[in-house]
This record gives structure tokens, sequence and C-alpha cells, in this order.
RNA sequence: GCGGAUGUAGCUCAGUUGGUUAGAGCACUGGAUUGUGAUUCCAGUGGUCGCGGGUUCGAGUCCCGUCAUCCGCCCCA
């Protein structure tokens, strides 16, 4: 088959099963979130474009040549949205949430950058995160990285790390990056090309430098940890004490500094050797400056992105397998013109009572029946032919064991109830 | 944006130095078994060989272009 269309490069398309374990993931993620008391937020998948050079920042990857950016029929700027914390800023603030009292939100969607698509790397793909808005303490940073690591849990994910460091404040950065480029005037020459910019234009990104002999020599470096001011340091030594209390393991990385400018303190990600080149699953920090840089009173804020397609993509490497789609379903196997109407009316009923039933009223013999419920996983087969009807029983079966019994067509919904979530073989 | 690999049936893949009518397994449809599936046996459906151009008597095979996928670099989720 040679198709007319074919998907734009870099999307997916989740078909079943894989469609579903995206759902679950969605409500997984939604149930632990609440524990915390995040809420949902929505926000449109475009915005102004501004709202995205402004706090990701001019020279980022993400705006310099990452985002899919058109003008619309009046000639304004808008942007497919890269990433979920602008617009939270934006509608916290736009909306008065400030003075609301929620301050806790959580989300789940689509994002875009226009990138070469690689293992665990697509132009769209869903992200999944939460904010936390107008808590300076640093036990909303443990908080928020510890509701990240239960979600993962959830998941049943092995073999993650959680990485964590602090980039500071404006004040104790700025002394920093000061003291960088004196240790390194007159060695420019020495360092990669990309270096030399990021010397000139955001410094502290020569940290996370991946060519060798630039590693060599930026290791006798200060570290950026060690050169906290005071209140920086007392909050990143909070936010560690907090972690242990709490019993989430991590480890100090002196030069994880994570590609968007708007980040202040707190600088995590959780990785997953189970990935490939893109190991992260997800990361975060905290946003101190950026609700009053969007002109919010001064807010302090933290949270934590995560890539669903890398979530799914450790789940289905090192978590126990999801049960089949129709795991919990009856196949009703109508056979012959005369059941048609009352099959259909016990369809009605097991819906009622929030049962999951399939109904094939179609040609065919009982064998293709249940054939086709055999290859969908299904549960039970509801087997309705003019015998029962005659008597008024149905043959449930069980196409797990192959256990079949007459039950009276008024007992079924009660048959079935009693059996919900009956061991059924997974795919 | 840069580098490498790959596109043949719904899926996984064979296909010789270019040679006549392109194959297998799985899946699907039908039958053995008019009402008992997931195991067997038999038969059958299904392909403009990603797309476009070129070389050639002749192209799935060689050349060019293009689209897409995978892997890596950069960077990120």
């Amino acid at each position: 088959m040679n198709p007319k269309f074919q998907a734009p490069r870099g999307t997916l398309d989740y078909t079943p099963p894989g469609s579903l374990a995206l759902r679950r993931l969605q409500e997984l993620a939604a149930e632990v979130f609440s524990r915390y008391g995040f809420l949902p937020l929505e926000t449109p998948i475009f915005e102004s474009t501004d709202l995205f050079t402004r706090s990701i920042g001019e020279e980022t990857d993400i705006v310099s040549k990452e985002m899919y950016t058109f003008p619309d029929k009046k000639g304004r700027s808008l942007t497919l949205r890269p990433e979920g914390t602008a617009s939270a800023v934006r509608a916290y603030l736009e909306r008065g949430l400030e003075d609301t009292g929620f301050s806790r939100f959580w989300y789940f969607g689509p994002m875009f950058r226009y990138e070469r698509p690689q293992a665990g790397r697509t132009r769209q793909f869903f992200q999944l995160g939460v904010e936390a808005f107008a808590d300076a303490g640093p036990a909303s940073d443990a908080e928020v990285i510890e509701c990240f690591w239960r979600l993962c849990e959830a998941l049943g994910l092995e073999g993650l790390q959680v990485k964590l460091n602090s980039v500071g404040c404006a004040a104790c950065r700025g002394a920093y990056t000061a003291a960088l480029k004196e240790r390194l005037r007159g060695r420019e020459g020495d360092v990669c090309e990309q270096c030399r910019t990021r010397l000139e234009k955001n410094p502290l990104r020569i940290l996370d430098c991946k060519v060798a002999a630039d590693q060599e020599l930026y290791r006798d470096l200060p570290k950026l940890v060690d050169s906290l001011c005071e209140a920086c340091a007392a909050h990143f030594a909070g936010v560690r004490g907090n972690l242990e209390l709490l019993g989430v393991a991590y480890v100090l990385e002196p030069r994880l500094v994570r590609g968007l400018d708007y980040y202040t303190r707190t600088a995590f990600e959780i990785t997953s050797g189970a990935l490939g080149a893109q190991d992260a699953v997800g990361g975060g920090g905290r946003y101190d400056l950026l609700v009053e840089q969007f002109g919010g009173r001064p807010t302090p804020a933290v949270g934590f992105a995560a890539g669903v397609e890398r979530l799914l993509m450790v789940a289905e490497k090192t978590a126990a397998s999801l049960p089949a789609p129709y795991a919990g379903t009856a196949y009703i196997a109508a056979l012959g013109e005369r059941v048609g109407r009352r099959a259909l009316e016990l369809a009605r009923d097991i819906r009622t009572e929030k049962l999951s039933c399939l109904l094939d009223l179609g040609p065919g013999g009982l064998g293709k029946k249940l054939k086709a419920a055999s290859r969908l996983a299904c549960g039970w087969a509801l087997i309705l032919g003019d015998a029962e009807l005659d008597s008024g029983n149905i043959a449930v079966k069980d196409l797990a064991s192959g256990e079949q019994k007459l039950v009276p067509l008024e007992g079924l919904v009660t048959y079935l109830k009693e059996r919900r979530g009956h061991p059924c073989r997974t795919s």
C-alpha cells in the first residue's frame, strides 16, 4: 500500500495499544499530582512569539533555531509552544490566579520543536509537568522533585537517577560568571568555537560543554555550588535536607545547568540509562524572577516537565506491561436474527452498570466470533443464540481460562459485576 | 544545521555479476469442523519494489534527485 498522505516529519500517531498507554499515563499523572494539590491548567497550544523569546532566552537553542513560528492572518507572530512554563506564568498573571489562592498547577499536552528527529526526540511530543507558585521555601523544591519521582515510581520505572544542582540567584551567578571569565581570560583561543560565543552570551553554559579538550580545561574551575551567596547556599542545603527527609535519593551534578535562561537556584534532571543518547526523562528547577519579569509582583516559583514519550520508552523497557486494551471487556456473540434485539438490550444494561462490551450482531458462526473476541483479548465471550434465548439463559465464557457456564439472562450483569477485575491475560 | 545507515505484502525480512511471471514467515479470508477461540492441516487474497528522473535491448538491483524512517553530533523532554 502506498498511502497518498503521510504524517509530517517527526510526528507520531498513537494507535492502540500505545494510545491507551498514553491515556493511562495521563490518568496516573493526574492522580499523583492531585496528592500534592496540583490542579489541571490548560493553556493554548500557540502563543505570541514574544512570550517564549523573552522567557526562554534569545540565545537558547530553543528560541534561536527550534521554534515553529508563523504569522497569522493579521500579521501577528505566533509560535507553537516549545515548553509549558511560559504559558503557565502568563495565564497565572493574566487570569489573576495570584489572588485566588490557587498556586499549584499541572499540565499534559503537546509541545513543538523543529529539530532533527532521533531516538526519543520528535517535533511534536507530549510533556507533562507541574508549576508551584508563591512558595520560596526549600520544601516546595523538594516536593516538586519528590512528586516527579513518585510519578516515576508509580509507573514502575527503574534505573532512574535524580541529578541536582543550584545555579544561584542573579547576584551570586553574576559574581560567578565574572570569575569564570576572569579565569579564562587569554584562553579564549583554546576552547571550542561554541564556547567562545557562550563566554560572551551565557558563560554558565560552558560548564556542560561536551568537547573533551574543553572539559579538561574547565576541570579546575571553581564550582558554582561553592560560589553561592549565603542565602542561596542555605536554600540549597535546605533542598538537600528535605530530599533526604522524603527519601528521594539524588546525586550532585555541579555541571548541570539546563538550557533555559529563567532558572534560579535549584536545577534538576531525572535521567535513565534505558534511553539512547537523549537520556533525560525530564527536568526542571526554580524560576523566582520570571513572574516579576512578566509584570507580576515578585513571586517565586518552581516546577518540572517530563517527556511523555521518554517516560513511555523507559516504561516499555523496565516496567510491567499494561493489561490488554479489552481485558475487562465482554464480547457479545449474538447468533442469528432472532436474538438481535435482546443482545442490544443486554449491551445497554452492561454499559449502564459501567462495564464495557462489544456487540457482534454480524453474520458468521460462533467459531468466527470467538476468534474475533480472542484476537482482541477480551475478558469474556457472552454467547446468545436461539437455545439460550428460549431457555432464558446466556452462556458466559471466560476467554482466559476457557471455562463456560450458563447464567440466567436476568442475573448476567450482576454476574459480570462480581467478576470485574477478574485476572485476564495481558498482551 | 552536520554525519552515517535504511525504504520490497498489514508486520518482520529474503531477492545471486542487471535477465523473462518478485518470494518466505507471521497476519488476514475460506475450508477440514452449519454453535465453541488462542494448537494442527489444506487452499486463497494481498506488491505501480517510497516517489521522480536517467543509463540500458532489459532496473527491485546501477546513477542522480526527492520524501520519509532509524542511529549519532549539537541541544533538549
